[in-house]
DNA sequence: CACCATGTTCCTTG
DNA sequence: CCAAGGAACATGGT
């Protein structure tokens, strides 16, 4: 999925051409992904509701949807899984083969499509309340995440996918935040030293604030599935160059050289997943 | 054919 | 009760 940079790029290019659309009809081609919303129910509720704000909570979208007067506002929450994207499409563009759900407004089309459906587009928002502080939130503090790590014998690298001690962090992010903190992931989380603490605090900010704002410079096609930019998973814009070869310090970088001291990256797998660091840099 | 993939949840085992 | 590991979900790319 998209991890919190990507999802936080989308809202901010998304929310401003919904706000104030019109939901004309939905169309579902896979219930499953709504649960535990009854499909008939997320079709009546949402029906003539109007968008009247889009938002990011770690990696959740969370939709705010007006009805006609009297009616109250509700919310509707979105996930991206592993392989969700969103896009905007002229009204009546046949849909690709993976459109979980296509919201049909009144120009446009938006599509939720999601190729192995592990995403979600629900009215149930419950998941929101289990998740842990914002990387920026005030409660994030270097006294709560040494009071969150310093009981667990986990691995650092599995704690910092934990959604609730802080939300946002996947898979690509967590590999480089650690490599900025100079920490080994497979360190156990109560072994981490208060500045050890407050440094990987500091580089979960830095490494998610520069990767939503190298998102937010690239351009992007967010009018197709095109998703051949292996950036942001929303296509680049056509003509435009590859701007995410350096990106990362350590993803997907095995066997290649450090980008800080040449020594050669490796991978190895931690809770079912890959995990990449450099054995020279990160202690 | 085998293995891998940006995520979350559930189940089993210890 | 908790931690840890694995499977499940489902499809496509290499």
């Amino acid at each position: 999925m998209p991890e919190l940079p990507e999802v936080e790029v989308l809202v901010r290019h998304l929310g401003p051409l919904l706000e104030n659309q019109i939901i004309q009809s939905v169309t579902v081609q896979r219930a499953k992904i709504l649960a535990p919303t009854p499909l008939e129910y997320f079709l009546s509720r949402l029906k003539n509701c109007r968008f009247s704000g889009l938002n990011r909570r770690g990696k959740y979208l969370l939709f705010s949807l007006q009805p006609p007067a009297p009616q109250p506002s509700f919310q509707m929450l979105g996930h991206l899984g592993m392989t969700g994207r969103l896009f905007l499409v002229s009204h009546g563009t046949p849909p690709p083969k993976h459109a979980a759900v296509v919201f049909h407004l009144c120009q446009h089309d938006l599509v939720f499509e999601d190729t192995r459906y592990f995403g979600r587009m629900t009215l149930d928002t419950t998941a929101i309340a289990q998740l842990g502080p914002e990387p920026w939130a005030d409660e994030f503090t270097e006294e709560y995440f040494a009071q969150r790590l310093k009981n667990r014998s986990q691995a650092i690298k599995i704690l910092l996918l934990d959604q609730n001690i802080v939300a946002g962090v996947g898979n690509i992010y967590a590999s480089e935040a650690l490599h900025r903190a100079g920490l080994s992931p497979r360190k156990m989380g109560q072994r981490l030293s208060r500045p050890q603490v407050a440094k990987l605090q500091g580089s979960i900010q830095s490494i998610l604030a520069e990767a939503i704002a190298f998102g937010s410079t690239v351009p992007l096609n967010w009018h197709s599935p095109d998703r051949s930019d292996k950036l942001f998973y929303y296509g680049k814009a056509p003509g435009t160059a590859d701007y995410y070869e350096e990106r990362l310090a350590v993803y997907d970088r095995q066997g290649l050289a450090c980008r800080t001291c040449a020594s050669k990256i490796r991978k190895i797998v931690q809770a079912g997943r890959s995990t990449y660091y450099c054995p020279r840099c990160q202690k």
